[in-house]
DNA sequence: TTTTAATATGTTAACGATAACAGATAACGT
DNA sequence: ACGTTATCTGTTATCGTTAACATATTAAAA
């Protein structure tokens, strides 16, 4: 069926060795030789098998990337970034979606590893740490958007409770004492580090916590929706409201407006990850920028330079968050 | 380093052909046998090497799939949808991002081809028939929102002038009598598709094309931007504009509003595509609804349907758009 | 000229899995 | 009881490529 590296040799007249030298740009091939042996690799159109390549050589150029969701556009960004670096150092991205789903991760992880994957790049928030360490031990491996305790894990993240404590300020310093939160998933780390950004940021300003100003659910604009229908349902509603992403501060505004409410004349709202969405909806979203596209990239040459030298107790980068104050947040 | 099925077979005291016929759950294997290889096969923690299975096998598991933007949510949903499906089936997606350009679209191309991608998935506007045509012969292959006329060819599309008809009509229907049009690249045939739904539907209302109402950039907000900047310094503007996407609406929108125009009383807006924030957006986005997401699942089934059979020609799905009436259109 | 090094090519053995074939034992039908 | 079939396991060849080693030629150095 296929042209192989046989089938090259015997249109050019020399060995296979020879054919596999001038695809791989060995040394020493006459100049002639090296004419004839291309001539035929083009000829035929020859493609190497590489399975049979990796199989020999033990290595493969694919990566492995695990998001939560593709569909996300915060992932998205995140995903074309990863994989505009790696095409341009020769490998090739095998893409999972894990739907925010631990199992699916962990699935993933190991369809990874069983697909010889050179390396797996993970923004998965909710894999133990344990399962990591040991999966570090076996392959390549950078952690994206993901704190961990261990020196040896490549990884690249943002200081989540410093972006959710800038936000928090902001709406503090504009006047705002009652501020709702609206809470991720209480078992993903991102979710209650933002609470703790939350938190402290109360704290610093002499504000109490109070616990009926949070509701907590997923990462998606129905969750914002709900947390509307919680707040105002409440005695004294907040004024204003830290959602801990774009998506829920979507969902709470096209609720609040679906009430006949105003944003911000009635609610100040701020996001969090600066979403493509967020410029453009209105009011434009007050967020705190996250560096997606930056995390990508930066991942992506971690872990490619990670995979020659042992040292990777040095292969971390913090990532800076930006305040993004537009139009959503008012002085109260 | 790694374990292999010879390993497995010495612990389980074996030979390597009954661990391989454990593995995969082949007939004729004495219970106490299965259960002794199961137990050295998770004791060990084996993974099968793929690319030695693959290359005697001469089958993959990997499907290539290049969009022309992950970033773009339409397509993120797209691939989303594509790679479940494609999981479910036991395959694995590998992903090319060509950012719209016909060199990446071929570069993944050829990738995929070498890196014995069972079946490539194209969501490519760009690449030439010809070029496509060839590669059938030899990679099974699925054409994405893309319609060629070849009947060995598997696709999946929508009719994109029919969309644009659907559109261009409710405006028309609405009173709209100068109804601007903002077009994609030239090159690219569902462009100059929506263009011919543009002008047929003004045909068929007695209405004349005038070339000044048209403003052709690119699929992106920009372009929406622009167009609206045209349009303004005419001396007589549309009052009404169909872009040929969602996010040219957007931008549309946008510029509008920055100019102290109202939308839909100063200009009814109308996109295509109905990608997530089309919904979101102030005022809502009336739009011809593009089902990324079936077009994600058919494709991999149609696919995967046709990896057996060989009459393609049955393979070919048309799908349905829909015009979704929001709020940024009224009667004049 | 002879030796040594550089250049150029070929031969053989792996890589880790499955296919194809084959051998052995147990079960069955007549 | 005997051949036949079903069940179970093992041996060998093979997939397409590169690594390691070997050989042959040419050029440079002595």
């Amino acid at each position: 069926m296929g042209i192989t590296i046989k089938d090259v040799a015997k249109e050019a007249g020399v060995s296979i060795m020879t054919v596999s030298r001038v695809i791989n740009n060995k040394d020493y091939i006459a100049d002639g030789t090296r004419e004839r042996v291309r001539a035929a690799l083009k000829k035929l159109n020859y493609m190497p098998n590489i399975s049979a390549r990796n199989l020999v050589t033990k290595k493969t150029d694919f990566l492995g990337l695990v998001v939560p969701d593709i569909s996300n556009p915060f992932f998205g960004e995140l995903v074309k970034a990863s994989e505009k670096i790696a095409k341009d150092r020769g490998y090739s991205i095998i893409l999972g979606d894990s739907d925010g789903n631990v199992e699916a991760e962990a699935d993933y992880i190991d369809a990874f590893r069983g697909r010889m994957c050179g390396a797996i790049i993970l923004v998965a928030p909710r894999v133990e740490d344990k399962i990591l360490q040991e999966l570090n031990r076996e392959i390549p491996l950078v952690l994206v958007d993901r704190k961990i305790d261990d020196d040896d894990i490549v990884q690249v993240y943002l200081d989540n409770a410093q972006g959710a404590y800038s936000a928090v300020r902001h709406l503090i310093e504009h006047g705002h004492r009652r501020i709702g939160f609206v809470m991720g998933p209480a078992n993903v780390p991102n979710s209650y580090r933002r609470k703790n950004g939350y938190i402290e940021a109360l704290n610093d300003f002499g504000i109490d916590y109070d616990p009926e100003l949070e509701y907590q659910g997923e990462f998606i604009a129905e969750t914002g929706r709900q947390a509307f229908s919680k707040f105002i349902s409440l005695k004294e509603p907040p004024t204003a409201v830290f959602n801990s992403n774009d998506m829920m501060a979507f969902g709470f505004v096209q609720a609040a407006r679906e009430a006949g409410y105003s944003i911000p004349d009635d609610f100040s709202v701020v996001g969090f990850d600066d979403i493509f969405l967020s410029s453009l909806m209105e009011p434009a979203l007050t967020t705190v920028r996250y560096p997606f596209i930056e995390m990508g990239k930066e991942a992506i040459n971690l872990l490619l330079d990670s995979l020659g030298t042992s040292e990777k107790g040095k292969m971390k980068k913090n990532l800076e968050h930006e305040l993004i104050i537009r139009k959503s947040t008012r002085r109260l």
